[in-house]
Parts: C-alpha cells; structure tokens; sequence
DNA sequence: CAAAAAAGTTTACGTGTGTAAAATTCACGA
DNA sequence: TCGTGAATTTTACACACGTAAACTTTTTTG
C-alpha cells in the first residue's frame, strides 16, 4: 500500500486537479460528469486513500441518501431474510440501508424511530411491531418521514405491503380438507394484525367448504413462538384437546414448536395410515425444510415484497409529496407440500 | 401534541433560557451540568420538540460515539442473538451500535468495513467471517479503529472474546465416551477458526481417551449448514458409511440438517435402545432445544462473551492507546443434555 | 460573610461537505 | 475556424454542532 492519505475533499481536490464542487458532483453521482474528468478522478483514487466524510455529507444535504429499515425482531429468521434482501436493493440503488430492530418492545421501538428521524433519512420501510406498537407514535413518524409499511399492516405511512393471508390461508385449508380432516386452528393471542387475518381467512375458507371452524388459541406473549408452540402443544396433546388432528398453525415458528411437542409425545406427525397428527404452518420459514418431517407451509414471496417495498418508497422520495391513497399491494404466496400434512 | 417544533440548538437555547455550549455539555452528558439546570432543560424538552442532528454531532467530534458491529451472517440466530445483546450494552453505556452483516461474502465484508471507517467509530466489535475474508483489509481497519474481535480468531485487533472450543469438545466427547460408543466427528470444511479448533479439539480428546479419532468431512461450502448437514447426511447415512452410529457434528445447524437426514431415512436418534443413532452439537443455537429429538449440546456463553467484549472495547477507548500484549479471553461453556445422545 | 470553587454565558472559530451563481473553459458540429 | 451549449471552475455562503478562552454568576466552604 503506497496510497497517501488524504484527509478532506480540499485536498483531494488539490492532488487529482479536480475542483471541488465537482468531486462533490462526483461522489454523489460519478454518471454526472464528463467521462474524462471521472477517469482523472478514478485515477486519483487509486493514487491517494480517500472516501468522503459520510456525516459532513449528510450535515448538510436536504435529502439524505439513508433508508432506515425498522423490524420487530431480527432474531427471527423471517425478518433477517427480509432484511438481507432490502438491504441489497437499497445498495444496489446507491443508498445507504441502516437497521434497527425493535426487540419485541415498543419502547425500543420507539427509540429506534427517534434515533432514524434524526437521521434525517430520504426514506423508510417499516413493519412494525403491530398490537404492541406505539401507533401515535410511528403516526407521528411517518407525518415526517416517507414511509412504506411492510408485513404488518397498522394504517401509517404512504403504502402497505404484505401477503395476502386471504388468498394464502384459502389455498392450504382447501388443501387440508381436500386430503383428509378438516384442520383446527392453532395461534396465541395476535401479536399483529396478520395473525387477525389469518384466523378470519381460516374461519372463512372453513364455512366456505361447509366446515364448522375450531380455534384453538393458547396463552403466550412476546415472540418466542416455538417455546410457546412446545409448551401449550404439549399441554393439549396430553390432555387430548385438540379438536382435529390436523391443526394449522398461525405460522411457522409456532409450527415447529408443535411437531416438537408431537414429537416428544410420541405422536408420528404426517400424511401416512401410522400418523397421529397432520400440522401445517403459514410462511415456509427458512427452518421449515429441517423440521421432522418437513413441514408444509404456504411460502410468502419474499423476494416480491422486498422488491416491491423498496421500489414503492424509491417511487415516493423520487416524486417527493405524499399522494391522496394509501395502496396497498399483496402478494399471494404457493403451496409448499412436504411431509407434515 | 402541542409541543412546537424547534430546528437546532440555537433555536433550543433561545425558548429554554440556556445557553448553547451547556446544551451541548448537556446532550452528551446529562450529569455533567448543574441538577437545577438539567431539570430546567428537560422542562423545556416536554415543551419543545428537539433532537440535535446527529450528523452535525458526529461532524466535528474528535470521538464518536458510534460502535460499530460487523458480523458475518446476521441471519443466522446466534450472531442475531449476539448482536443484539451487543446492541443493548451499547445503548446503556450511551453509545450507538451500527450493525452490519458480510452475508457470507468477501466483498460485502470490505464495504462494511469501508462505510464504517468512514463512520469513524469510537470502536468496533468484529466476527470476520474468518477463512474468506480480506485479511489486509480487516488488517488496516484494525489500524485506524480500536477493535476487539470476537467469535471467529483471526490474528487482527486488539483483543479476542470467545468460546473455549477445547474444553468445550472436550467436555462433549468426555460425556459420549462415557454414556455410548465414541463419536466421529462430523464437519464440512472449515470456514473459520472455530471449526478447526474444534475438530483439533476432538482429536485431542479422542486421543486422551485411548480412541482412534474419526473425521467424516463432507463437501459444501457457504453458510447453509442445515442444508449441508440434511443432503451430506443423507447420502452418509444411505450409503452407510458412517464411521460410528454416535456423532458431533461442528455445529448446531450441521446437527439440525443431520437429524433431519437421519429422520427422513427412518433411523431413531436418541439413547435409548431402540435407537440407531445419537448427535450432538455444538453452540446451543436457539433452535436446538426445537428439534426432533432436542439437541443434546455444548452452550456457548453468550451473555458473558458479549458483555466482556464490549467491556474490552470500553477499557480500550477510555484507555486511549493501544496496548502491547493482544489478550484473548475465552469462555468456557456447559454440557446442554438433551434426548438426542 | 467572604473567599474559593463550580457552573454557566459570551464570543469566536473549526469541522467537511452541499450548493448556488457567475465566470471560464471545453467539446462538438457546422 | 467559429459558435454554441454543456461542463467545469471560482467564489462564497450555509449547515448544526463541538470546543476553547475569557468572563460572569451561582454555589459551596470554612
């Protein structure tokens, strides 16, 4: 490394023969300026270290090239998928992608919504953490930042995207009833308005086919899904309460947590004459393929919504001013078939 | 919300009555200033609605107050889990954590390490992602930022946190010796030092014991260990060329992919009689306690290496200079027994 | 109650970049 | 070779806060 440092855009500018205001042209966008002077430029770099300074860059922009991303919990899977995926978008556009993760508590939430404001970013994607949120107060977030909301539907910011549980929870009852017993219903208490829609898409789907619904919904907070999924299913298989002994689970992770349960009863989970039980979930999470069995699910097309959330809000900071409706776009997700149901 | 909007600390010393330079004392540390002061200023937070501007705070700092935090896969739930522990002891010693993850790749490592730089951090804490990174890049970001290591032991930074692989297989393959048949030991190729130390580890232990060592590595790459674990395992398993029916595979998430394999073949794991197989991991990932049969492990103890590492990294800007010695402090883990051996 | 110490105010300058306006230079076609 | 518009340079100011020094006020201490 022979590079010399170079401490300031000043100097910079001094030792690849560049003006000033034209770097700053550059290094926003190296398409803005004439292809030899970017060579010189690109030249230069090579030659000295150095990168501009990200925070006088955003001192003093009126648009700043940040997109905050805010989740309820990045320890699920689910979410740091999600995440994974509009992060590479968000670089790929030329912006910079900044994550903070609720933990499953409003305050901290809330914190992580202050702190982005005063980031000042060009714009944010949010799912918010639903029943527990702070609604006044990502409200109040949303009135000054550019906001698409994503997963779970609370009514904020300029758009929504999500799956639509409607259409997703219609194709795997139909599938259930279609290949043997019609399923119950097991969720804990919503902890978004998702976990809602699924179980009036459930009690749906089952009138439409004639069925009477049974759900079942078990005690439990906060997102530890799988412990819960363990503990109550356990609970009711050894009591023998479940109505059905094909139960569709609220979503994954509460799925594993009651073929663990079935497991540890001894209970064979699958489609087979030797199977006690049949458990589907909602999701196709990423661990869903190692459960045992493999688990049947309904996949959410990560990749449209991420694709589709980003592109909404580039939409939004590239048109500026609010719009008058709220549109909501749903993705609808495919049947995932393995050998739990 | 009555509370007025107020654009900077100019604005805040007019409506609040104090003067510019005690409110920058006060933000950046609250007790620094007079109680009757301090309550005069919170006062007039309930009434105003400020934040100052975190890029002009960070503008003109000698140190700042960011932390940044690379790790190498952050969907996968131990570092989610790590990191967030790392966030919350960030954020209560009043710094500000910013996370970002190499997704497995190289070059996404070098750019986090870039942007950071940039970011000028008061510190950083890094998991490399170990065999694929840079490391003359890691290297020089070493040089400009104080920076404890964690996890994975490249010889970079200023100290190392991690687990004590060595006691830690030791215990394991002490624990399968006494209860069964000696274990092999199952591993893909290595992509940190972890994995090395601990098939060192085994053979070590194995070797204690008066056993001949058995190492079945199979192929794959990236970090789709489950993946690996279930297609890999599969084909050891139908082709029976497993050296020993008692296995410790590297990790939890080989584990998990294995015991899915073995289920899926119709093989019982566990310890009872009627059993063909036991496994057992290594971590105590979060969703070990989750599979068919729960996991039987080795924890590693993230409370203790999260908090030590940030508190290394704490001593390290508090103390200014670097140090001569590197120290490396590991933490020993606990036998996890579950039914899966 | 006076002196000392602590805290706050005033004043002034530094930070590295964005950005606007006017002046200059360049590239390209006629 | 010249004219034209586009690109670049020059110049200058803005941004919001950190920080230092000298001075003033308040609090503490003996």
């Amino acid at each position: 490394m022979s590079r010399q440092k170079v401490n300031n855009m000043e100097e910079f500018a001094k030792v690849s023969g560049i003006s000033r205001p034209t770097l700053s042209k550059f290094f926003n966008d190296p398409q803005s300026v004439r292809t030899s002077t970017r060579s010189k430029i690109e030249f230069a770099l090579e030659e000295y270290e150095y990168r501009p300074n990200i925070f006088a860059i955003n001192h003093n922009r009126k648009s700043t090239k940040t997109i905050g991303i805010v989740v309820p919990y990045l320890a699920d899977p689910f979410f740091a998928e999600i995440v994974r995926k509009i992060e590479r978008h968000c670089i790929e556009a030329g912006f910079w992608p900044i994550v903070f993760s609720a933990h499953g508590e409003q305050q901290l939430e809330n914190d992580a919504l202050a702190t982005l404001q005063s980031l000042r970013p060009a714009g944010a994607l949010i799912a918010p953490l639903g029943k527990r949120s702070d609604l006044d107060c990502v409200k109040r977030f949303t009135e000054e930042v550019q906001t698409v909301v994503f997963d779970s539907n609370v009514d904020v910011g300029e758009a929504f995207v999500g799956s639509d549980n409607i259409h997703n929870v219609g194709l795997i009852v139909d599938y259930l009833c279609e290949t043997g017993d019609a399923p119950c219903f097991f969720e804990m208490p919503p902890v978004n308005p998702n976990a809602n829609k699924r179980r009036e898409a459930y009690v749906t789907a089952m009138e439409r086919l004639g069925h009477a619904p049974k759900v079942v919904q078990v005690k439990g907070t906060g997102w530890n899904f799988e412990k819960i999924g363990l503990e109550e299913g356990t609970r009711l298989i050894s009591s023998g309460s479940l109505p059905s002994e094909t139960i569709l689970c609220s979503n994954d992770r509460l799925a594993v947590g009651l073929i663990a349960a079935a497991y540890q009863q001894g209970l064979r989970v699958g489609n087979g004459n030797n199977c006690a039980l049949r458990i589907a979930g909602h999701d196709d999470h990423p661990w869903s393929q190692f459960t045992c069995p493999p688990l049947t699910t309904v996949s959410q097309n990560y990749e449209a919504i991420t694709e589709r959330s980003v592109g909404m809000l580039f939409e939004l900071i590239d048109g500026g001013g609010s719009r008058q409706e709220r549109p909501e776009v749903l993705f609808e997700g495919k049947l995932v078939l393995r050998a739990s149901a």
